[in-house]
RNA sequence: GGAUCGUUAGCUCAACUGGCAGAGCACCUGACUCUUAAUCAGGGGGUUACAGGUUCGAUUCCUGUACGAUCCA
């Protein structure tokens, strides 16, 4: 049946039931939901076959399936966290109730119900409807039954039929909601203020990518969709409101694939008085709270066990890269360095030190090799121009990535507060952008200038809570944990 | 951006080598007072993603487009 023609069946169903009952199922506006399912399966899970309760249930719900045997009925009954079974009986609805059941509901309907539990012959807990009130009807049908949605097209566009086909859809993404819940309460414990900064500005920094450009119409100026937080929180920090955090989304106009959409949601945490391995004391904490919330440490990723366990493994991309690809950076010269990576194939120019070639070798041999947390350290300066230098070796800076099944789970520093070496970094990659780079950091003057007004010794950081979320809910694709998730329109 | 695969009824899927486009669920009508993928009887439902091409004839073969999935960059 074309679809117009079953939807037409249910508009027309609806209008017979105005005129011929006067009851119009759009119009009711409230119902007292005293017990949930959950309640009713927990609480009456001792009845017996064919025990009763005496006890009258008030709940609410969608009605998935009905099962219609002339003077009996049974619905499978599902509201947002259980299912339970309805039975609908002649002799216990009176004769007006029941024919209006028969006539007029409809899986997918909407229904508030009085109920007495009750266990069936065949052992199923059931509630025996004493009265019903149609709250609203639905005029589509329901997706199938037994296969329920499987078009992953269909489901990513219209995720409420998604969810309301595959239920454990919507654990997923009330296990997110958990993990965020979680990252803001350990850091609310260390006495951490969530702050919202802007989404919309005029420069978008704070990490090297291609922003969305958006135009503002009164001031006639183009603006960006943030790509970072970073640069605004860290100004708070100069403003002296202490430790600061945000979780929110960022938006890149980069590529889609199962790990990215242009749409992504992230922490940034920045603590004064703090370095980066105070952050990866965080990281640790935030990563391990967030396993025991959703059940235990040691978790399985598509089929690959991982250890959630601290302290994780902390090693410098020196040493990942001599581990993984066998050449000792620390012990080469810039030539050689750009002569082992001629030999790779790896794409490197002239004018590349052994620092620029230095992470090309550890994205080509070693990020894939990092399935269990690893805390990589020792990044070039060159790669981090927000980062702050070690204090031995000026050419590498204190920060770290966390990896997690090859994944970037975590990016973090001793936030560079010398205004002047930071103004040199920025005129670096100003340089780099005409060199035709268009992921360089733009140049952000007004940041210069509060770091010229002083920035304590500052650990910041910054977590992907859809990459958290995908694997601890053991999801493969980013689509899955972001419920709205960017599609492509489909002209019609 | 490239490669491969896919798109058939509302949903899940068939249709051999090019020969009348099918099933289950859902929907409509009827029967049925413990079913649970209820059952039984009957009925309606298709521009085979879209646009071209080859052919007597295309869901099937070819080209292009759209959207998606998977892998790669």
């Amino acid at each position: 049946m074309p679809e117009e023609e079953i939807f037409r069946q249910r508009k027309d169903k609806l209008m017979r039931l105005r005129q011929e009952e006067g009851y119009d199922p759009f119009q009711q506006d409230h119902w007292d939901v005293k017990h949930t399912l959950s309640y009713v399966k927990e609480h009456y899970a001792f009845l017996k076959e064919e025990e009763w309760s005496e006890d009258e249930i008030q709940t609410a719900g969608r009605v998935m399936v009905l099962r219609r045997h002339g003077k009996t009925a049974f619905a499978t009954f599902e509201d947002e966290n259980e299912r339970l079974q309805l039975c609908f009986q002649f002799d216990v609805l009176g004769e007006k109730d029941y024919t209006f059941f028969k006539k007029w509901v409809d899986a997918g309907d909407f229904l508030g119900i009085v109920g007495v539990p009750f266990r069936t012959q065949r052992g199923e807990l059931t509630l025996s409807v004493k009265k019903f009130c149609l709250l609203s009807k639905a005029l589509r049908p329901m997706p199938e039954k037994w296969h329920g949605l499987k078009d992953m097209e269909v489901r990513y566009r219209q995720r409420y039929a998604d969810m309301i086909a595959n239920p454990e859809v919507r654990d997923t993404f009330r296990k997110r909601t958990k993990i965020i819940q979680t990252f803001r309460r350990v850091l609310d414990d260390h006495g951490t203020l969530e702050v919202q900064t802007p989404i919309l500005s005029t420069i978008a920094g704070g990490a090297n990518a291609r922003p969305f450009i958006t135009h503002h119409n009164t001031l006639d100026i183009d603006m960006y969709l943030r790509i970072a937080t970073e640069l605004h929180l860290k100004r708070l920090v100069v403003g002296m409101l202490g430790r600061v955090y945000e979780i929110g989304q960022q938006f890149r106009n980069e590529g889609m694939d199962m790990k990215h959409n242009p749409e992504f949601t992230s922490l940034e945490v920045y603590w004064p008085y703090a370095n980066y391995k105070d952050m990866m004391d965080l990281a640790e904490e935030i990563i391990v709270a967030c396993a025991d919330e959703l059940g235990g440490r040691v978790i399985n990723y598509q089929g690959t066990e991982i250890d959630l366990t601290p302290p994780f493994r902390r090693a410098t991309m020196t040493e990942l890269v001599t581990e993984h690809a066998g050449i000792d950076f620390s012990a080469i010269t810039d030539e050689e360095a750009r002569r082992q990576a001629a030999i790779r194939g790896l794409e490197v120019k002239p004018t590349d030190t052994r620092f620029d070639i230095l992470p090309v070798f550890f994205e080509e041999y070693v990020e894939e090799e990092l399935i269990q947390p690893t805390f990589v350290i020792g990044h070039p300066t060159v790669i981090s121009p927000l980062s702050k230098r070690n204090r031995e070796n000026p050419d590498i800076t204190d920060r770290f990535e966390l990896f997690i099944n090859a994944w970037e789970f975590a990016n973090a520093f001793s936030e560079l507060n010398d205004p002047i070496d930071q103004r040199e970094r920025f005129m670096d990659q100003e340089k780099k952008k005409n060199e035709g780079d268009e992921e360089s950091h733009p140049f952000d003057e007004d940041f210069v200038n509060a770091l010229e007004y002083g920035l304590p010794p500052t650990g910041g950081m910054g977590i992907g809570i859809d990459r958290t979320v995908m694997l601890l809910t053991n999801s493969k694709s980013i689509r899955d944990v972001i419920i709205f998730p960017t599609m492509k329109p489909k002209d019609l």
